[in-house]
DNA sequence: TTGCTCCTCACGTCACGTGAGGTGGC
DNA sequence: TTGCTCCTCACGTCACGTGAGGTGGC
C-alpha cells in the first residue's frame, strides 16, 4: 500500500477517463500524437495514468480548435512557444467566431426568403416595392438582378439601392413600374403594350436621367446577363421594348424601365 | 438589341461570377446541385445568366453551414419548408458559437500554461499554492490530479476546490505542503525524511480529518491511478509513505497528505 | 508557338467513424 | 457458451484541393 501499483488500462478504459473515443485514441497512436503504451500478454494495449493525462491534453487543445500536427508539438513545447501558439489560436477562434456570426445575421434575413447573398438594404428596398403593389413576379426578376450585381460589386450596392429607395418617393417611378409590371404578362399582341408604351414614352421624356455615374460601370457580360435576366424573361417585355424603340427610345438598357439598376451605370444610349 | 442574347459563360467565368472556384462548380455537378449545362462544340460546358444565380444561392447556403445535402433541397423548397429549415440553421450556428466561445475561454485560460481543460478555480487554486512558495514540480503533479479528476466528474471540482482554498488559510496547511514539497526530491536515505514523517503524524494527529464526504466517490480505479500519480512519482515520497505507515499512519491515501484531492472522498483509513 | 483554359479521372485532406473478419477475457 | 472488448486492415465522411495527362482557343 506504501507503493501504490499504477493500473495499467486497457484501451477502452483509458478513453473512458480522458472522454475521447477508442478509435481516436488509436489515431492519436497513429500521428504520432500519443506514443504506443506495452502490450500485455493478449496483444492488448496497456495504459498508465500519465497516457491519460496526455489525452485529456490532447483532446483539451484539439477541442480548442488546434489541428493534430500542431498539438503534436505544443504538448512538449516551453512556456514561451506555448503563449505565441495560444495567442495564435485565440486570433484564428476570434475570427471564426465573427465569421459565424456576419453567418448568423445573413442567416436571419434569409427567413424573409430574400435575404440569401443580400445586403439588408437590398431587401428592404424589394419589401418597398411589394409595399407598392408590384407583383412578386417582378420582385423575383430584381432580386436576381440585385444578387448578380451584388456579387460583382458588393460595396457599391449600399449606395446604388439608396438612390433606387428616394426614386420611389417620387410618384412617376411609381406609375413607371406599375406599367411595366402590367407588361410582364402581356401576350405580344396584346393591345395594352401600345397604351404602356406611350405612357412610358412620355414619362421617360419628362426624365431627364440625370443620375447616371460610373464609379463603379459594370462589365459588358454582366450587363448582358442582366438584360438576359430581365428583357429576355418575358415576351410581353421583349414587344414592349421594340415598341419603345418605335417611339424613338434607345432600349431596355436605360435605367428606369428594365428593373436592375446596371444600366444606371452606363451613359445613355 | 430589343431581345438582348444571353451570354454563354465558360465555367471559369461563370465561377469568377458567382464566386466560387471552378472545382466547386464542377462539384455541384457531381453532387446535382446545380444541372450539367449544355457544351459547346469544343465540349466546354456553357453557363447562362439561371445557373450563376444558382451558383450564387449555393454559395450562400453553403456558407452559411447547410450542408450540401440540404442545398439541394432549399434551392427549390417553399417559403414555408424553407422558414423551418432556416431556423434549424440558426440554432445550429448559436450553438456553434456558443462552443467556440467557451473554448475561446479555455484558451485564454491556457495561455498560464495550466488552464488547459481545468476550471478557472482550479487554476486559482494552483496560482495560490505557487504564491505560498511551493515548488513547480508539486504543483504540476497538483494539476495532473486535477486534471484526471475535473475529466471525470466536472461538475464536483468547483466545490471541492473551494473547499481546499479554504483549508490553504489553515497554517498547519501550508506546514504540511512544504513539508511534503521538500520530500519530493529526497533520496530515501535522506536523513531529513525522518525528521519530515515526525513533523506529518503530530500534524496529522492535530488534524482530525472531517471533511470526507461521498458526494461523487471517485471509482477505485481513478484513485489508484492518483495514488501512481502522486505518490509514485517519487522515490522520496514513497520511502516517506513507509516512514509515515511506521508512525501508525495508514498511507498516502489519507487526504492531507498526496497534494490531490482525491483521497478525501474516502473514507480515512 | 506560347500560355491560359478547358476536359476527365483519381488521389489527398482532416479527424476520425464504421464496418469486416477474427480473437481474447469474464 | 454468450456478449463484450480487443486486434488490424481498410474504406467512408465532407467539400472540395491538387496534381496527372491531355486537348482546345486566342
Amino acid at each position: 500500500m506504501a507503493t501504490p501499483s499504477a493500473p495499467q488500462l486497457t484501451i477502452g478504459e483509458a478513453a473512458g477517463y480522458a472522454g475521447v473515443t477508442v478509435r481516436a485514441v488509436r489515431h492519436y497512436h497513429q500521428r504520432g500524437l500519443l506514443p504506443e503504451p506495452p502490450r500485455d500478454a493478449s496483444g492488448y494495449r496497456r495504459y498508465g495514468t500519465q497516457d491519460i493525462i496526455d489525452l485529456i491534453r490532447i483532446k483539451a487543445l484539439s477541442q480548442a480548435g488546434v489541428p493534430l500536427a500542431r498539438v503534436g508539438e505544443l504538448l512538449h513545447a516551453d512556456p514561451g512557444e506555448f503563449a505565441v501558439a495560444v495567442a495564435e489560436i485565440d486570433v484564428k477562434l476570434q475570427e471564426e467566431i465573427r465569421r459565424l456570426e456576419t453567418h448568423r445575421l445573413a442567416v436571419a434575413q434569409l427567413a424573409s426568403g430574400d435575404g440569401l447573398a443580400l445586403p439588408v438594404e437590398v431587401v428592404d428596398y424589394l419589401d418597398l416595392l411589394r409595399g407598392l403593389g408590384l407583383s412578386e413576379r417582378i420582385v423575383t426578376i430584381e432580386r436576381d438582378g440585385w444578387l448578380l450585381v451584388t456579387a460583382q460589386v458588393p460595396d457599391q450596392v449600399r449606395e446604388w439601392i439608396a438612390g433606387k429607395v428616394e426614386a420611389m418617393h417620387d410618384p412617376m417611378f411609381i406609375r413607371m413600374y406599375r406599367a411595366v409590371d402590367e407588361a410582364i404578362d402581356c401576350q405580344p399582341d396584346d393591345p395594352r403594350l401600345e397604351q404602356i408604351a406611350d405612357d412610358l414614352a412620355s414619362l421617360f421624356g419628362q426624365y431627364s436621367g440625370g443620375e447616371t455615374d460610373a464609379d463603379a460601370p459594370l462589365d459588358d457580360t454582366l450587363v448582358a446577363m442582366l438584360d438576359a435576366q430581365t428583357i429576355g424573361s418575358s415576351a410581353g417585355w421583349r414587344h414592349l421594348a421594340l415598341l419603345l424603340e418605335q417611339r424613338g427610345w434607345t432600349g431596355w438598357t436605360n435605367p428606369e424601365s428594365t428593373g436592375t439598376n446596371a444600366s444606371e451605370h452606363r451613359a445613355p444610349g
